[in-house]
DNA sequence: TCCAAAACTTATCGCGCGTAAACTTTTTGT
DNA sequence: ACAAAAAGTTTACGCGCGATAAGTTTTGGA
């Protein structure tokens, strides 16, 4: 006998059959699938109980169809590929998941239009919600300007002043300050690698940070623009990184990478130069990123690096967004989180 | 006069209404949507225009609540977190964009929970098709076997036999001999490195094109197993390298990694045991991949691996599944692509 | 024990669109 | 120019569930 799991085997076919076999009214198990909690415990069980014999799910078309509020919830982050954005969107993901929602996952692939394309799409889902890394300057402030407009959205990672409820990120100038003060105590002072047009206004803070902690330590900064757009960094990092290095652009032996996926490219240039790396006797340059990279740890040597949260910033933007949805009247917040020394061999 | 687009600026909230003030009668404005073809060119313009000076989107929930096929599309991988994975998504969601199809991106994060969930959800989406990468090994057979009887179901990368309508992956035996060829060519013949438990059933085909290939060379193979299980590659390879490595498990100083993700990993391990890795002069050890993961480009050295077939691989399985779609009635199918050398600087 | 509040039931409507049937208009090919 | 084919129109129904109102039962506190 293997034509099934229990007894009751028929198929149901919606809430109304299913309300028949469990013995409630379909208004109450409707009740039940909108919020468990809302029906009485023995309501409930019976509910449950009827529910692992026949295996009934609703209609998520029919069920989304009138509900004012939906229990989706949109994550739009703006390059999948990199890790950093597939690790923050996985814990996200389960945050949604853990509070009853139903997260869907999208990625701009670098693409503007794309993002517009998905904010559209968005839009028809009637999402109670969403979490939204921009791509940064590429983005269309206008249209998410109107998106924010219709639908809560939390901006996170990458700012776009005053859209959306709330922004939750890093706190650039920390982690520059930080990672500076440790350069410079630790071997001559960080010449900065960025890139001359960066995709992520981070970037330009974390720059500003990187000029101010290097006044403070009394250092003349040394700033070196890689060419490039787009989002192959590591490839910008390893070209650019080359063309600096046999130029002669930097005034000290130490360079600090905007992010990690520049430091992990301009790590392969030095390779490629035959330059050592790191701070043991024979090392020649160090280099230090910002990020903590899911690969940072496995680069030759290991990067240097400031930790992002990524779980606080998760959580606390997940947490702003089902506030925000529950009724919570906040003003607009900025909540940046502080990064953490990572020391590793390269500098 | 900033208040919209055009003069039409009523909201149309349904079908009805856009059907009203583009002339055309709703059933049409229906069968336009489902397929802009269907529809004579000059009521196509019609409501195009339309279309342009109202900006109506119709319902997605109420569109397939009825729909007996949506154009939706599950795009199922084991682990986002992979850009190598996160790389063949992309691709595959462009396919199906291109073919006006709706996909919606999955990952399981490596857990075989998740993987089963996902799957339930993807039911109640009705979807038209879907993409699996399943996670192999850890993959619940019986769940997605019933799964892939209700929907039209092509798998990639990772095969389970015989289930789904198609497999579309690389030739596995054929990258082992590849690589080993070139490895034996060029220098002593490589050592395999691989898990113990691998994750992907594709681990076993490379052993055994491994095994092949040295056979057919005349060299004696020689496995080093490592432990560990889970989707942390990169760590296991360097943990479990380092310690190959120091208790000396290798018989040359050539090692393949089974992919590229615990050749990364055991370059770490190399480094920091102070190994000089690559072809040049005071190089101790040779170390290759498989995959051409994204990042492969950008180790120190730069890691020589055989390169998937991502295009290739993206495409085949997405047209695979539009023609089943569409009502080709296909046999169960294998398709797998070769690889291609990559030389770079660790072999 | 009793009564009000809370929870459930019954009945009914509507959402926005897919779909089908029967009829009318436009487009083809010769 | 004419008939057949193709495309569009009218009308009508149903999908599966959300939501509400009015009536009934259960619960819990004094």
């Amino acid at each position: 006998m293997q034509t099934g799991e229990e007894m009751g085997d028929q198929k149901i076919k919606n809430m109304e059959e299913f309300a028949a076999v469990s013995g409630i009214s379909r208004p109450t198990i409707s009740k039940y699938f909108n919020n468990p909690e809302s029906v009485r415990a023995s309501t409930r069980a019976r509910i449950e109980d009827a529910l692992e014999r026949y295996d009934y799910r609703p209609n998520m078309f029919a069920m989304n169809q009138n509900r004012k509020l939906t229990k989706n919830i949109g994550i739009v982050v703006p390059y999948m590929a990199d890790p950093f954005f597939a690790e923050l969107a996985r814990t996200i993901e389960q945050c949604c998941i853990d509070a009853g929602y139903r997260p869907t996952l999208f990625s701009a692939h670098g693409q503007p239009d794309l993002e517009v394309e998905i904010l559209d799409n968005l839009r028809s889902m009637k999402p109670a919600g969403v979490l939204l890394a921009p791509l940064g300057r590429a983005s269309d402030r206008s249209v998410i300007e109107k998106f924010c407009n219709d639908v809560p959205t939390v901006l996170f990672d990458s700012v776009l002043q005053d859209l959306g409820l709330a922004f939750v990120g890093s706190d650039s100038t920390q982690f520059a300050r930080l990672i500076v003060d440790y350069l410079c105590r630790t071997g001559e002072p960080p010449c900065f690698f960025e890139m001359k047009t960066p995709a992520n206004p981070n970037a330009n803070r974390r720059k500003q940070g990187y000029l101010d902690a290097m006044e403070h330590m009394g250092f003349a900064p040394c700033i070196f623009q890689a060419e490039g757009t787009g989002w192959d960094f590591e490839e910008i990092g390893r070209r650019e990184g080359a063309r600096a290095l046999q130029t002669g652009q930097f005034a000290t032996n130490t360079i600090l990478c905007s992010n990690d996926r520049l430091a992990i490219g301009f790590l392969t240039a030095c390779y490629e130069l035959g330059l050592r790396v790191g701070v043991g006797e024979g090392c020649q340059v160090r280099v230090a990123g910002q990020d903590d990279h899911p690969f940072a740890r496995y680069t030759s040597p290991p990067l240097t690096t400031i930790a992002q949260d990524y779980n606080a910033i998760s959580r606390s933007s997940a947490a702003y967004l089902f506030n925000a949805i529950n009724g919570a009247e906040t003003l607009y917040e900025t909540q940046l989180f502080e990064g953490q020394l990572v020391m590793r061999s390269s500098a």
